[in-house]
DNA sequence: GAACATGTAG
């Protein structure tokens, strides 16, 4: 639209110079206006400023300041120019400065704002409450809260009183500092507490993940008779989303509709967060539908509505429909849902081109998205991808290392998942509770039991994290698997808290390889007093008694789990193959008979002769007969899935079949024998964990 | 001169 010429209003400034005129030149009152709105360029700058040279209107303080202001916050990247003309000023006041210290905290550097800062003080300029807001937003952005501390002292030592403006952005400084509770002293300390001043807090509050105390100090505003406005609507619904307070989200959005505020893009984006934060995800994509416009972070939010619903699928076809309308890019954060959803599908292909494209956008590998690509090729199987996006990290957390060692851990690489964990700890990253989590699970399948036994003690000792269920789940884990059964049972009785029926659960199957009757019988009753046993349970427990041959016990705990009509979770697998994700559901409900199990292996053997295969039929008998004996459940999906898969792939073809609930022994025998069969390596997921079959066996054997 | 929406590990 700018043409590039001097705008006709510089006809406000004198036709000539003025060379014989000794006196500086008055610059007419309305001229500073007509500055900043007609200066579009940095040429336009450079035209006034020769010309203020030329005339020495520049010699005029108002007018030196104007062409600063000019330059230092209208015009993008422009401050290199604003500093020069800065510099060139005699004796700049506290104007100057203030403008100076704004444009670098905004534009160019918090750091370099804070250095002007302190030259100001050392020139004995004094600042004064316009010179407060900027620079404590550079120590905010800094999160530098010694120097914000510093400012804030001078502050009151100045003797300014009470200030909104000031007060706001001290809160806003302290929150994102990480004093909230400051923040909040300053807060509760203001004489007066204008809307921005409640936005503010509710904003620390947000900054420091305090949702109950948004909530609860919502309720404080709206007592206090203050007018909220659509900022604090916003802020208040990011709270009702992460604490699913559904009835809250809802009363805000009826407000929203009574005053027509469906056009602000920020706050429909929070509504749509909010319901699908709630669980509403099908009202959340209503909205989304609805809204007249919609920017990268309303695509995002939705998206990842779908992905943290477990609705991985819609969530990709969303991000498909956002690439194909091709109006709004993608941004980092958009990527890290896309391989959240590509890692709980376990869609490989998609997930590498996520990756690649990714480069190709030349985006910014953010702590959140490499972590992200680090949990996406664990949880396919591609440890040496996770390692190599981890080193190419900038920025690690303790996200990114716990996401690495947990890679590592699930993947059968215990002992280097420690090394990850010890050489984490040389970097002074503090572990969390979660980092302890992947840490005993590292043992676990490493068969550490001394180092994971440490390891448990040295959590509360060295780091203060008490044990949860988890981690205590864990150690009956590291010592049943390697067949300290007693130990197991004992440290279960000992436990501070109350034992849940993950943790027997875990002695149960740790009973079944170790084939202990005894304590397998108690675990089993200890599940069925904590909640009605599962399936899997019946079967772990029919298992025990199959392998120590007392065969009749077997089948009576199979005929009760049959009288009891114990509904069976339906399966689910996914397998990739050429890029699409297939999903399959069993049908099956755990009251299938052995008989019925068989012919389903001869049914699958028979799908695979259909199409050109020749199978061995002993490898299909011997595998039918083992199950038989072993009296298994079937899931039929995932043997057909996989016969399915290897019928449609080339021979050497690698198959990534992802689970999202335990792979069953059947699936894992009939995976065997057809790796064997056919000379295929094939990867299953099962929750976390991942066998890799090749030749006939698998690189997991624990638990099988 | 102050406040606001999407995202990471179990």
């Amino acid at each position: 639209m700018h043409s590039g010429k001097l705008p006709c209003t510089l006809s406000v400034f004198p036709a000539k110079p003025l060379a014989a005129v000794t006196a500086i030149p008055q610059f007419p009152e309305n001229s500073r206006a007509l500055i900043l709105e007609q200066c579009k360029t940095t040429k336009d700058i450079n035209q006034i400023h020769a010309h203020l040279l030329k005339t020495r209107l520049v010699l005029n303080p108002a007018v030196a300041e104007n062409l600063l202001e000019s330059t230092a916050i209208l015009l993008p990247s422009s401050m290199d120019y604003a500093l020069s003309i800065f510099g060139e000023m005699e004796e700049p006041d506290s104007s100057a400065y203030n403008i100076i210290i704004r444009g670098l905290t905004y534009k160019q550097s918090p750091h370099e704002a804070v250095l002007m800062f302190r030259k100001m003080l050392e020139s004995s300029v004094e600042p004064n409450e316009f010179t407060f807001p900027s620079i404590l937003k550079a120590c905010s952005r800094l999160r530098a809260l010694r120097e914000g501390e510093q400012v804030h002292a001078h502050f009151v030592k100045c003797g300014f009183g009470s200030n909104g403006y000031v007060e706001n952005t001290l809160i806003h400084m302290y929150a994102n500092c990480g004093r909230v509770e400051v923040a909040r002293r300053v807060f509760d300390a203001m004489l007066t507490r204008d809307v921005v001043a409640w936005n503010s807090m509710f904003a620390g509050y947000t900054k420091g993940e305090c949702w109950g105390e948004v909530s609860k100090l919502f309720c404080r505003m709206r007592e206090s008779g203050v007018c909220f406005d659509e900022v604090t609507m916003i802020s208040v619904l990011t709270a009702c989303g992460r604490l699913a307070d559904l009835e809250l989200g809802e009363w805000i959005s009826e407000h929203i509709e009574a005053n027509g505020l469906q056009k602000n893009l920020p706050l429909m984006t929070s509504l749509v967060d909010m319901y699908a934060k709630c669980g509403e995800v099908d009202t959340a994509r209503r909205l989304f539908d609805q809204m007249g416009q919609r920017d990268v972070v309303a695509w995002s939010a939705m998206i990842s509505g779908y992905s943290q619903a477990n609705r991985c699928r819609e969530a990709l076809d969303l991000f498909h429909e956002m690439q194909q309308r091709a109006i709004v890019e993608p941004n980092e954060v958009t990527m890290v849902s896309v391989l959240d959803a590509c890692a709980v599908l376990g869609a490989f292909n998609t997930g590498k081109w996520a990756h690649s494209y990714i480069k190709k956008k030349k985006m910014k590998l953010t702590v959140n998205l490499g972590t992200a690509l680090i949990d996406f090729y664990a949880k396919c199987g591609s440890v040496d991808s996770s390692i190599e996006v981890f080193t190419n990290m900038d920025t690690k957390n303790v996200y990114t290392w716990t996401a690495l060692i947990q890679s590592l851990a699930s993947n059968g690489q215990g002992k280097r998942a420690l090394d990850f964990f010890y050489m984490m700890r040389g970097k002074n990253i503090e572990p969390n509770d979660v980092t302890f989590i992947a840490a005993l699970a590292a043992c676990s399948h490493a068969g550490l039991v001394d180092e994971g036994r440490s390891l448990f003690f040295s959590m509360t000792k060295d780091f203060g994290i008490e044990p949860r269920i988890e981690h205590y789940g864990c150690m009956v884990d590291i010592l049943g698997r390697m067949g300290l059964i007693e130990e197991a049972y004992q440290f279960i009785k000992n436990m501070p808290i109350q034992p849940n029926a993950v943790v027997w659960r875990t002695l149960l199957a740790s009973c079944r390889v170790h084939k202990n009757v005894e304590i397998g019988e108690a675990s089993f009753r200890h599940i069925t007093i904590l909640e009605p046993a599962h399936s899997g349970d019946y079967i772990l427990l029919s298992n025990i008694y199959a392998v120590i041959g007392r065969r009749e016990d077997a089948l009576r705990v199979r005929s009760q789990m049959r009288q009891q009509r114990i509904k069976k979770a339906p399966g689910c697998s996914l397998i990739e193959i050429d890029g699409v994700v297939h999903e399959f559901l069993t049908e099956d409900d755990g009251h299938l008979d052995f008989k019925e199990i068989y012919s389903t292996i001869e049914d699958m053997m028979k799908q695979i002769k259909s199409a050109g295969y020749e199978p061995n039929p002993a490898d299909a008998r011997l595998d039918a007969e083992e199950d038989y004996q072993e009296a298994s459940v079937s899931h039929h999906s995932e043997k057909l899935a996989i016969a399915f898969g290897l019928i449609r792939t080339p021979p050497g073809t690698t198959i990534r079949i992802s689970k999202n609930l335990r792979v069953c022994t059947d699936c894992h025998n009939a995976t065997k024998i057809i790796s064997r069969v056919y000379n295929r390596e094939i990867i299953v997921r099962d929750r976390n964990r991942f066998h890799h079959f090749k030749d006939g066996s698998c690189s997991c054997n624990d638990y099988w």
